[in-house]
DNA sequence: CAATACGTGTTGTCATGTCAACACAACTAG
DNA sequence: CTAGTTGTGTTGACATGACAACACGTATTG
């Protein structure tokens, strides 16, 4: 499949005091790097959001899950944020309480419900959609659409090892 | 600093039935890929460490962080992982009564402690260190070096940007 | 030497998200 | 029709980490 079967770990260890111990380095191990720049980013939006727009970042992918796809469910929703249920199940009340979102009841099955937005909805999702990009812009300083592109290809490319892992793992366990 | 000020929103963005509705793309705006990519690495992994060692993803990066930094304290590791004080200070006491790791007072300040691993905390960080750069040889697959040491590249930008913007928050912004 | 400010670490409270268990609808097979 | 199976969504219990408040040791300044 490819021709790069093994990097060589030494490219993500740091050496402490002449060699006695190794361990990852923060600044060069990818999925460290990955992480923390992560947390750190979502943490800065979610105060933001918070703070501007009285929404947490869950309850903000939620309304970009269902700008993206008018009269999905929790299901659908779960499977592609890639989130658990019950965390969906959890946002959308809240978000019907705050009427940003509504359900209708779906005709065919009774357990199925299409959510989408309120009008009310649109509106904030179109406001904090703004300053989303705005911040996403600010991330990417002095990135060229290129290296977006590629960058993004790396992302794409981890997450697809990512699920290839995780298959792996479920089928070849006896356990679950 | 840089020649490229401004990347197209059109980059990131998906447009819903016929330009109808706009909102970010899942597989095109980078901070929606960077987040989920973390987050699901993030939970499988914690899932692995918990069933193959009992031990969550923020006390392994406490083990790796007292590997890093032996004799170091609260506030330091807090500042240096990027994580609050109070969860560093939690996953110390977890440490410390799973006995991976121990304090030791500081003779020119009662306050410091200087915390490093025991015999068999730096065991376990060996034992699972090996597992965790496989687990990051997986997400890497296909990589050459080269494209690891861009997208590591990247992810420094990126956290570059971030720490520009939250300086600029902090000092802008009057409250707090 | 107070008095105050500052740094360090601990604890309470909360939001978020996971897992497990459950209720219930829909489908399938005898 | 009944029983078993599967899919969907909700709820409870729990882990994690953020924020705020606090206790207490250290430094600074009059």
């Amino acid at each position: 499949m490819t021709d790069n079967p093994v990097l060589p770990d030494d490219l993500f260890l740091v050496n402490v005091e002449e060699s006695e111990a190794q361990t990852l380095s923060f600044s060069r191990s990818t999925t460290v790097l990955l992480t923390f720049a992560a947390n750190r980013f979502t943490r800065s939006a979610a105060r933001l959001y918070q703070d501007e727009f009285g929404i947490g970042a869950m309850d903000w992918r939620m309304l970009v899950m269902l700008t993206r796809e008018p009269g999905c469910n929790v299901a659908k929703a779960s499977k592609t944020m890639g989130i658990d249920k019950a965390a969906v199940s959890r946002s959308l009340a809240r978000l019907e309480k705050s009427g940003l979102a509504c359900a209708e009841s779906t005709a065919s099955d009774e357990r199925r419900k299409a959510w989408s937005l309120t009008g009310h909805g649109r509106d904030l999702h179109d406001r904090i959609l703004d300053v989303a990009l705005d911040r996403q812009r600010q991330m990417l300083q002095g990135f060229t659409p290129d290296e977006v592109e590629q960058f993004n290809g790396f992302l794409s490319r981890f997450l697809t090892n990512l699920d290839a892992v995780q298959d792996e793992d479920a089928s070849g366990q006896n356990r679950r």
